[in-house]
DNA sequence: ATGAAAGCGCTAACAC
DNA sequence: GTGTTAGCGCTTTCAT
């Protein structure tokens, strides 16, 4: 598949012989540069357009020879989805070190304002991006705005800072997540039916956690008025902080009728809600595929998983960080994390 | 971020030199190329270990010099998603173009054997990679078969011929999409409610469309026993025949309470269903996000969409091809397409 | 079995 | 304003 008269094969050379001026000349007008007349800017374009000429991203590269480096800012403690995440950059280091991108983890506390802040400034020179599991606080704000105007790129990860100056957030609405999560909740407990629905987050100072709660709370209360929301319980994502947290609730309620979990921590619930005996009576809906919530939704504890693919994002942010760096477009709707409704028919293989 | 020391910037020539032999050995070593003494290749190896070289993409696509010519096999009679597929394939021309892709749309009447595989068999020596949307018939499986015999590259695309030597299905697991449905379904509808359930398919001749058959059957007649599956009706994926198909199921089956639609044609049996009034009865899942599919969510007419995202697909097929013929490996995972569920809840923006 | 060297198509520094 | 040219790092052909 090689034909000299492919216009494939069109280069730069080409146009500039085509339209009587140098390669430089041509290369200037690609890309908008200054110092060419106006003339001369028409011409070679109305050449470019004319034989169909598209340089070559390869040699562009190739001659650019610049390199990235990337930093992306984890929670120290990881949960299975955050392993998932990192594992996920990982296997790209190779394939990325053959586009001369290196990337870099550095795990914080990312619930800690002030560690989180410190993590970022000392990132501030160190690289050209960052992805950063953001905290939604004014100091974390305040920091991503201060690496911003040293020319980092920062994009937000899973969890956003909005009002920061962050270039992108990767991530799911987790308010539509929360909306999701209600009206499955809802429509599988069934509309005749009266009862109780229980809410556990981790931590009501977790913009994403918070978010989910609205969300919940706007279709049960707006899309189902037989059912009556619990006072949301707060396990700090803590499995056996959930699993008396939900004996509790199990036993206060005997009306309960629906479960959601906003954060980790679903096996203490699901445990609870399994020796309760009542699993098959209390629809049960928690966040994120991990080995806990397969086996959970194989044995009909869990009837529902909401979640976000983390190497989805894992390749989003890295894509993302490329195509800011270069100027390049990004493809919106490729980007455009969804939320993901995960039942046992559907799930994933692996 | 340009520095010497910085292992992202060792070239062959680096490895060359330690190794003390030339670029072109490495080279040979590099990709197992013949020609070279045990011994030589384990030095190299050693070194490349040793200062850690990765070779850069760029450089190697350039000097490559190579182009390839895929070729799209879609349908004649583009329905919403074909369509949305078709434009995702011509949306990536001009990225494609500067990695020296070239993509070929070709449309045919994908459901007559005997047109298909005269596509198909017009294909031969004209491109280094076909697409195609299959139909699962021993012609087309030979024909598919003879492209693979002469060196092109076939995958199948949202329709797949198993039987046949493509390389790969990019689409889904048909099966696994008819579960989920039915779980759905059957939970929509409410597990102690009794009704029927209809299910409309476009042709029973259409492999996907039977798997999907297929897999709300077992789900049905397995989890859900106050509810009896009607015969599926055929609505040849047209908006008339549905719509009147529906008006009957619904005057025949007063106890109908559940409603599937396993090919297009979803505004025909939706009309029918709004208009009988018994939308907020029936549960009604439909297949594919689209402008109709969208207002029926919307207005709760449908309450469940199965999807699968054509964007996805013509990135993943493109990706698949362009792996597949430049030797490179493929992430399994990325593209595993999945059976999205969507609800008015997370449908995507746009 | 191994090496030398000419590109691939673009970029950027420098010259005019 | 515009042109010249030396690379970027790999592949490939042709010597040896």
């Amino acid at each position: 598949m090689s034909d000299p008269t492919n216009p494939l094969h069109l280069s730069l050379r080409d146009v500039a012989r085509e339209a009587g001026v140098s390669t430089a000349t041509v290369d200037r007008v690609l890309h908008d540069r200054p110092g060419v007349r106006k003339e001369t800017i028409r011409r070679v374009r109305e050449t470019i357009e004319r034989i169909g000429f598209h340089p070559n991203a390869a040699a562009a590269e190739l001659a650019r020879g610049q390199s990235h480096h990337f930093c992306f800012v984890l929670p120290r403690n990881l949960n299975f989805f955050m392993t998932e995440l990192m594992e996920n950059i990982e296997k790209m280091r190779s394939s990325l070190g053959a586009r001369r991108v290196r990337t870099e983890i550095v795990k914080t506390d990312v619930f800690d304002p002030d560690a989180l802040v410190e993590t970022l400034d000392g990132l501030a020179g160190r690289c050209d991006g960052v992805a950063v599991v953001a905290l939604d606080h004014p100091k974390v704000r305040d920091a991503i705005d201060r690496l911003v105007a040293q020319d980092t790129i920062v994009v937000t990860l899973v969890s956003d800072a909005p009002t920061s100056r962050r270039t992108r957030y990767v991530g799911i609405d987790n308010v539509a997540a929360g909306r999701t999560s209600g009206t499955l909740l809802g429509r599988f407990v069934g509309r005749r039916t009266e009862g109780k629905v229980a809410v556990v987050v981790g931590s009501l100072s977790l913009r994403d956690h918070v978010e989910r709660l609205f969300g919940i709370s706007q279709v049960i209360s707006g899309d189902f008025p037989k059912l009556q929301m619990l006072p949301a319980v707060e396990g700090r994502d803590n499995d056996d902080l959930n699993y008396e947290l939900t004996r509790k609730l199990l036993a206060e309620h005997p009306d309960l009728v629906g479960l959601y979990n906003i954060g980790a921590g679903t096996a203490g619930i699901g445990n609870a809600l399994s020796e309760s005996g009542r699993a098959s009576e209390v629809v049960f809906v928690a966040h994120d595929v991990t080995p806990q919530t397969r086996r959970f939704l194989e044995d009909g504890v869990v009837d529902a998983v909401i979640s976000q693919n983390p190497g989805h994002e894992a390749r989003s942010a890295i894509r993302v960080l490329m195509a800011l760096r270069r100027n390049e477009s990004i493809i919106a709707e490729q980007e455009q994390i969804g939320v993901d409704i995960v039942i046992k028919d559907n799930l994933p293989i692996g």
